[in-house]
DNA sequence: GGCGGCGATACCGAAACGGTATTGGCGATC
DNA sequence: GATCGCCAATACCGTTTCGGTATCGCCGCC
């Protein structure tokens, strides 16, 4: 499981379109198919129910959906407050 | 950055040393070494001090890591989660 | 039954990654 | 204060991963 797969699981979940997902990442539709069977195989879990019409979300995705969102967030947060000098430990000299 | 990084800066800190941390994560030393150096790049910030015993957490360095540990923590959590059956969200069929 | 839009796949070129071998540099030792 | 040892950093190369273009197959809609 790596960030890119998050992300690209969130944005899929989102759009519930591979299509009008990969335009807002700004990738073509066939790496985001990848990445998102990717995630499935790896989970050995279907996250999203295919239909002609879209990409619907399992009981799983939805689960994970919860999940992606915190993580991707805490990730957010960590590059930022690395870079604010305003230190939160201090440092024993 | 990525999770691998993460993962690899955690291991870094925690021995002090790339070479230990790279026994720990089987994997050679130079391949760590080049992943926390990109991590630094990615961030703009140095998060180790390197000497000739080994390396040691800069104030940036510390303030990461504790974030780090979340974020795997959050991932190892979502890692389980989705797999476990007990869903945690109804769906409204 | 034909058309349009959707995700899935095949294929290929480029980029990222890891391992082995080597270098460079600081610290401890005598 | 020269030498040896340990550490991280770099060079180089083979492999693998990844993304893009082109295409396929399928279902819903008209």
């Amino acid at each position: 499981m790596s960030l890119v797969q998050l992300e690209s699981f969130v944005a899929v979940a989102e759009a519930a379109h591979v299509g009008r997902a990969a335009a807002r990442l700004r990738v073509s539709q066939p790496p985001l198919t990848r990445r998102i069977r990717s995630l499935e195989d790896e989970l050995g879990v279907p996250l999203f129910e295919r239909s002609a019409r879209g990409m619907r979300l399992l009981p799983a995705g939805e689960r994970l959906l919860v999940h992606a969102r915190r993580i991707l967030d805490a990730v957010a947060q960590a590059h930022d407050e690395v870079r604010r000098p305003g230190a939160a430990l201090p440092e024993p000299e």
